[in-house]
DNA sequence: GCCGAACGGAACAAAGTATTCCGCTCCGGC
DNA sequence: GCCGGAGCGGAATACTTTGTTCCGTTCGGC
């Protein structure tokens, strides 16, 4: 099968395309849709969808994982940067573009995780931890780790209809953060610790 | 009926005053909350409910309304201090600190609104802009009075298990966005207008 | 004691939704 | 040309969730 530029198998692939963008956009906007509303923005049946996933959780559980994975190439790219601080900005503005953080965090908990995304998320975590030691020295003293991780979360708050000017703004905000991470001075409560954080990847309840 | 200490009449007012902060909390957690998750949270039964609301988008009228006058309230209140900024950074303070931005915002739209909340809605907005634009001054040129709104959904997504530390971590932020808006110089994308950030408040669909 | 406001919570009905199933289409090999 | 079956659309199904109603009970005030 020498990747058919037409026909069935091409439709498939396709699809198989069109219901993981599909996806992708329907729980990011909102991560309780039902199933109906993906198979209806990619434009396919349902049973295109379980042809492909067994269960809701599954095709759950994948988008969630290829969130991972983008975080996690997003991390190794940005920590090429010879400056650290450089190297984080990168690293956070990746992220935000790539809408990955609610990817990942509002939908986990939704599913049970295999192993692999377990390590994968320890993966994760450590690459943040690195980028932000690295960085650390040019913010104010008392952030964390934890704070980068907030950062995102707020940044995933952000949203418009208009999904270009959602990430237009996202860049804003977050460069508001960074600025104030950077050369803020006013005192503040302490910042997050990890623990404080890892709630969100229990998984479902029961 | 002065007022008294006990018996049914004082049940009732109790009653009243548990059901209206049960239904605050439960719905501060999750808009999409079912009424009767208000009412276990309360201690009471459902028909406790139903006897002072016709209907669960009553609640949720009701307490989105108060949240909004609560708003205007730390608005009025902030407003008394002699300089801008610090007028402007008690208010958001404050906001932020009775949790009423989910009540008013996160609401919206899942009822429709009473020509009193219109207005209410609209005088709010008036004091919020009256407040920063006294702060402007102080703060990076390209800032808009949308911002201060995105800076308090921001911190509204700010959120941990201990409502405790969710209102400390939250006030953190806000440190570091003021700080970033006040002392930021990194170019950034453009405010957002006041109309990206009106599709809030339009009524349910239908 | 009696009345009725206030209540608890089971019962009901309407939605919503994950998953299954059946019949159709049409590519690809012969 | 023709057939088999992969791939598919979407109605049907089974079940869960949830807003609202209803009825029997409680108990403070007279």
């Amino acid at each position: 099968m020498p990747s058919p530029t037409s026909g069935r198998a091409r439709q498939a692939a396709r699809n198989h395309e069109a219901i993981l963008s599909a996806a992708r956009e329907v729980f990011l906007a909102d991560p309780r849709a039902p199933i109906s509303a993906v198979a209806d923005r990619a434009g396919v049946g349902i049973s295109a969808l379980y042809r492909r996933y067994p269960s809701k959780e599954d095709l759950l559980r994948t988008l969630c994982h290829d969130g991972l994975r983008t975080f996690i190439a997003a991390a190794e790219h940005a920590a090429a940067a010879p400056d650290g601080w450089t190297a984080f900005e990168t690293f956070l503005g990746d992220v935000v573009d790539a809408d990955v953080h609610s990817l990942t965090v509002h939908l986990a908990g939704t599913f049970t995780p295999t192993e692999e995304m377990n390590a994968d998320a320890v993966r994760a975590g450590a690459l943040a931890e690195a980028l932000f030691r690295r960085a650390h020295p040019a913010m104010r003293a008392d952030a964390t780790s934890g704070d980068a991780t907030m950062l995102l979360e707020m940044c995933a708050a952000v949203r418009v209809p208009d999904p270009v000017r959602t990430g237009e703004l996202r860049r804003r905000y977050l460069t508001v953060l960074l600025d104030g991470l950077r050369d803020g001075r006013t005192p503040a409560a302490a910042a997050p610790t990890p623990a404080e954080l890892s709630w969100r990847w229990r998984p479902p309840a029961g």
